[in-house]
Formats: C-alpha cells, structure tokens, sequence
DNA sequence: GTCTATAGAAGGATAGAC
DNA sequence: GTCTATCCTTCTATAGAC
C-alpha cells in the first residue's frame, strides 16, 4: 500500500498539513492529526516536539509552495501582454488545485507577522521590479508602467487571481441566487483577468 | 467616565469585538475578552450563554457593517465613472478604519461557510445587477459591460481594495526592502484603482 | 446584576513499557 | 520507533453567596 509504505514523519507531515490548513493553527487538534495520520498523539511530538514546531514546519512548506507560482512567468520568453495570460492561466490553475490556500496564509500571516518576514528575506522585490522592465523596454511605451506605480500594479494583479479564492465562502453565497458556479467562474477568470489587467495597463 | 457609564452588555459586545477580531474565534479566549471589558467571565454567560452566542452576535454585527459599505453607491446621482471613483474613496476609507475586519470575516466564513448564507440570504444580488445596468442604460455602450459579465466585474472591483488589507502581513513584508509604506500605499490605492478599472472597462 | 470559587472537559505534552 | 496511560494546564461553563 503507497499510503502505509511511507515513512511516519512524511505521514504526519502531510496528515499535519490537511488539519492545519483546514483549521488553522488555533483550531487544529494534535489528536486530529493523529488520527488522520493513523498513529498516536506520542509519535507526533517524537518526531516535531510540539505543536508549535509542527505548525512553523507546515506552514513554511506551505508558503513557500505559494510563493514560488510567482516567478516561473519571468524565465518566460513571452511579451508582457503574453506573459500577463500565462500567469493567469498558471496561477488560478495551480490555486484551483490549493483552493484552501489563500484564506490559510493570509489568515496565519495575519496572526503572526514576523513569521513571513523570516520567509520573504530572500526576496528581493525591488530587483525584480527593475529585471521586468528592464527586460521589456522597448514595449514599455505602450503601456502605464512606470517603475512608481509597480507596488500598486503587482498588488492589483495579485488581487485579481487571489481574493477570489480567499472569499470563496462568499461569492459561493452570493453566486448560489444568480446561477454563477465558482469552478466556471474561476476558469471563466483566467482570460478575463488577463484582459481586465492588459485593458487597465494599456495608453 | 464615558466607559464605565456604558451598559455592562455593550462593554462586554464591544471587548468581544476587539478580542474576536484580532484573535479569532478559535483564539479568542472568554478570559481575555472579560478582562477588556473590566469584568468577571462570569458575566460573559449571563448575557451571552455561551462563547458561541457571543461570537455569533459579534460576527453578525461587524459582517453587517462590512456588507452595507457597499451599497451607498448605488443611490448616489453619479456618472459610472465617477461611481468608481466615488466607490473607491469611501469603501478604502471605511477600511482604513478596520483594517482587520477583512482578514477576519473572510477567515471565519471559510470555517463555517454557512454562516455567511444565513446573512446573505435578503440580498438580491442579480436585481441590483440589473439596477445599475438599467440606470446607466445610456452610458454603457462606451464601456465593456454586460450582463454576464457583471460577476467577473464585481469581483474584480472589490478584489483590489479589499485584498491588499486582507494581505497587509505580507505586503508590509515585501514593502519593507522597497520603502513602500503600506498608509501611503492606501491612500494612493483610491485613484489607483478607480483610473485602474474605468481604463479596463472602457471600451 | 455582580462576584468568587470550582466543576468538568479538552488538549498539549511526557513517562515508561515494549 | 511505537504504543498506552497519565500528567498538568487551560478553558468554558456553572453554582451559589451577596
């Protein structure tokens, strides 16, 4: 069986990743994970400590896996209009299979600001900023991008895709009177966003 | 004292909110809430019963406070455009003064998604679709609305003043490097985001 | 209505046998 | 490494005096 083949400390990883991300850190039970882990409560603090411990290992596996969808689109040998669809295409398809994600992070970030600023000390956003246009000088003319205005630009791109899955207990709500289905709704977005943002940056 | 003239039950409502709000339900502690009100747990029950009535009339009151910022709009005698712009000023301001009720609600109806339906369930989402669509019958055919559009383009107006607040965590981490403040950012964000949106609907 | 004291349950953590 | 049993703290909730 793959399930009881795998080693105990990746069983209550994953087991501990289900729980925390469902419930958050304050909701999740130890016994919860246990069970979901098929072991007992002893084995989780052998192998992580503490709560606490398993909770920060979690979590940064987790955050990191997010954070990475970000930056593929720049390798891309794409225009930026190009590049806008891919990382749209990409990035709602990789939250539409980590639905649970969004509303877990921000929630937990939330609760514990220092945490993300361990994890974001790599990052190098103003750098990054810069290679994007840098890359597409030329193409820059037609657009409102001015190195100024990139916080708001990002953050506005980010929104887009983001904040749906986090209020997804909301627009789910909302949609059920209209007859909107969020899975349609969500695959509908990964071209409207892309027009939407492309629409907005162009003179 | 304006403080200790108030009602023992509105102290304790209003010490749930700040508790509830920051901690969340599953972090908010009877004790605490007690403490901030300047009173005995005990007292908690006799007006609220139990933790849960507690927390229930709290999210209620502050989800009904977040739901109708959004309405006004609708009754002021304005262009689209200047809808947009007048959207954007007020809702941003409203969040500036509760910056946390975004991450909050969110998170809470992720946990219990079907308390958000019992709040939800007066508001006619498609009549007030078709409102706006019938009162600016004329104006419409300069922009890229229609009807079946109209989910993709409410969520995307809300996603970008609603998401960076429920995302302050990590924009300030990422903010930091950049000597982007995240006040400043804010303040700029209520034209950003309306000239942002007219431009992507504009045809 | 308000308080103190405490019941009763739950949850994180550990000891110790195997 | 894995298990059972249990410790100890924390938390919600209530009893009962005033």
């Amino acid at each position: 069986m793959a399930v009881s083949d795998k080693q105990t400390e990746e069983r209550i990883f994953e087991a501990a990743t289900d729980i925390f991300v469902e419930k958050g850190m304050d909701g999740a039970r130890m016994q919860d994970i246990a069970n979901r882990a098929g072991i007992n409560k002893a084995m989780l603090h052998y192998y992580f400590r503490s709560k606490d411990h398993l909770f920060n290992a979690v979590f940064e596996k987790v955050a990191a896996k997010m954070f990475e969808k970000f930056s593929p689109v720049l390798d891309e040998e794409l225009s930026l209009q190009d590049k806008i669809r891919f990382f749209y295409r990409e990035h709602i398809t990789f939250l539409q299979n980590n639905q649970q994600l969004p509303a877990f992070i921000l929630n937990e970030i939330n609760r514990n600001p220092e945490r993300i600023k361990r994890l974001l000390k790599n990052l190098e956003l103003d750098k990054l900023w810069m290679m994007i246009l840098e890359k597409h000088g030329e193409e820059l003319k037609d657009f409102n991008i001015t190195p100024d205005l990139m916080p708001q630009i990002m953050v506005s791109i980010a929104s887009l895709s983001v904040f749906p899955f986090a209020a997804r207990g909301i627009l789910e709500a909302l949609f059920e009177k209209t007859n909107v289905d969020f899975d349609k709704f969500m695959e509908e977005r990964k071209t409207f966003a892309a027009d939407f943002v492309i629409r907005a940056l162009k003179k």
